[in-house]
DNA sequence: GCGTATTGTGAGACAATTTCATAATATTCA
DNA sequence: TGAATATTATGAAATTGTCTCACAATACGC
């Protein structure tokens, strides 16, 4: 017994059509072949799935039952092909994102909403807990997007420039480094430094400033949230360095004050690492004009 | 574009033996075979299901949408297979009764409660409202069993004889006919006859006794339940015809008399037809040897 | 890198499905 | 009822699709 959905397509156009040879008429088949296949699955079933003793032919009541999945089934196989439809045409597809800059939540939220207006039925999800190994996944298409600001050449892989960043140092109004103009890595022997919760590797502060002068923080809290890493701060129960656009929209209301990295600052770059042949795809193209775009503009203070 | 179930199940099977040619073994089939078949697919879908960087094989987005409609369809798949191998080997199958007379409900209900018990995977029902064309209903297979107590010779029909019942006069204790040994026809031209709302020719009463004596009662009440016939029987708003059977088990505690129709009474036979094709099958066969028993048991009192 | 495991490909064998022609059977209408 | 019509069934041949075999190509592990 193995039946296939040609047989659920059948009993389904027999039933509708009314007939035999009506459905072989919609389904563009010989009505011979119809009776054929008929016959082939009730011989499979060991079920006889119509009544004979009429014409046309009737469903009998086991048949009702292959009718009944059949309209289960089908219908949902008909959305699979559709879904795979608007893949070919690039109106929808999977957008599973992994950002390796943890602060990167900020931005990227507003994006993906306005993302998911213009593309409802692409798939969209943000992957956390991949931060390490955002690469190999994205090779192993497991995600589809890898926001990180250390491109590497990498087969397959296309990295797309975003937009510049510049990681400032933040602390209360209070705090004795404010008065300074910038701060160096000498600076921070005497704080308490509040980061993400990621591999130091991983925080700008670390990788730009701090590893290559050797320079060890007097402690070191780690917190999860943005928005507490900046009620700490305004508290003054340490320092922080953050990507500036984490602070462009709630400089103004608190308390607490931000200055360069080094008198000149430093300069970091985002990029989109996507895999090369989905990297022109319509909602792909996209995502990436609307990331290199949206962050950039003023936002609407928040209340 | 046009799926099979053989794709659900080859992509279902390659994502559990973790692999194209593991399988292929769990298949029973060429490792080659299995990959024609995933190149044919994937040409079908016009869309990658597997991500072919890496050795062996994983499904892609595409191919994970893919799989959960495998996981999803499957199942029932072979929940009518399982369906169809209990059908055919009489484990399961459909039991939907007409019934012609309507009194019958009352014996039939507990048959068919008793009879779910040991035939638990058969779809029991009564089917209404075709107390009419019950017998082209069976032949349509609309219908699996008929009561009826006018047997026919009809093609492909058996009638199998259920068992003997009277059809008796049923009045309060208080009315004049009571005090009768029998009643006859002319009897009832002055009584208000209580009856089921149903075409005379199908009431006892009138088949045998007043359409051929030609008489015609005072006046007649359609009722539809029973219990409630009985109820105005016995506050003495009508008099009743009803098989003997129904007034068994209340008999004792009601304030109303049962009397012969004619001195001798009359005798009918209840039949139950079905098609001759189904009339041995096992579930069958016992339907009827306890619709041949159960009813002519003592019953245990009504509350 | 080299051996091993895994997947891909082409040609031919094999199996299944379809068609064609026609028979069988039910239904309709005179 | 019987002829005309509509519908389904059947067998053989043609067609199409699937599988196997043999081997090439490619990724993985040590």
């Amino acid at each position: 017994m193995y039946f296939e959905l040609r047989h659920l397509r059948t009993i389904k156009a027999i039933n509708d059509a009314g007939g035999l040879a009506r459905a072989a008429d919609q389904m563009n088949i010989t009505q011979s072949a119809l009776s054929h296949q008929v016959k082939g699955l009730e011989d499979q079933a060991g079920v006889e799935l119509f009544v004979r003793r009429t014409k046309p032919l009737r469903l009998s009541a086991a048949g009702m039952r292959f009718l009944k999945l059949a309209e289960r089934v089908l219908p949902e196989v008909e959305a699979l092909e559709e879904d795979f439809r608007n893949l070919r045409q690039g109106r929808s597809g999977r957008l599973h994102i992994a950002i390796e800059c943890h602060a990167c939540f900020e931005w990227l939220f507003p994006v993906l909403e306005q993302f998911r207006r213009a593309w409802p039925d692409v798939d969209v999800d943000i992957r956390p807990g991949l931060a390490f190994d955002a690469l190999p996944a994205l090779q192993r298409e497991d995600v589809d997007v890898v926001v990180s600001s250390d491109p590497e050449s990498l087969d397959g892989i296309d990295f797309s420039a975003l937009f510049d960043y510049e990681p400032v140092f933040v602390a209360s109004s209070q705090h004795p480094l404010a008065a300074k103009d910038f701060v160096v890595a000498d600076d921070f022997r005497d704080v308490t430094l509040i980061t993400y919760p990621v591999d130091r590797s991983r925080l700008d502060v670390f990788a730009e400033l701090l590893l290559p002068a050797k320079v060890e923080p007097r402690a070191i809290r780690q917190v999860e949230l943005t928005a507490v890493i900046l009620l700490l701060v305004a508290s003054n129960r340490g320092v922080a360095v953050l990507p500036d656009w984490v602070l462009r929209d709630v400089k103004l209301d608190s308390d607490y004050v931000t200055r360069p990295l080094t008198k000149k600052g430093i300069t970091r770059r985002l990029y989109a690492a996507t895999r090369d042949k989905d990297t022109s795809q319509p909602f792909m193209a996209y995502l990436l004009r609307l990331a290199r775009t949206e962050p950039l503009k003023p936002r609407r203070m928040s209340a």
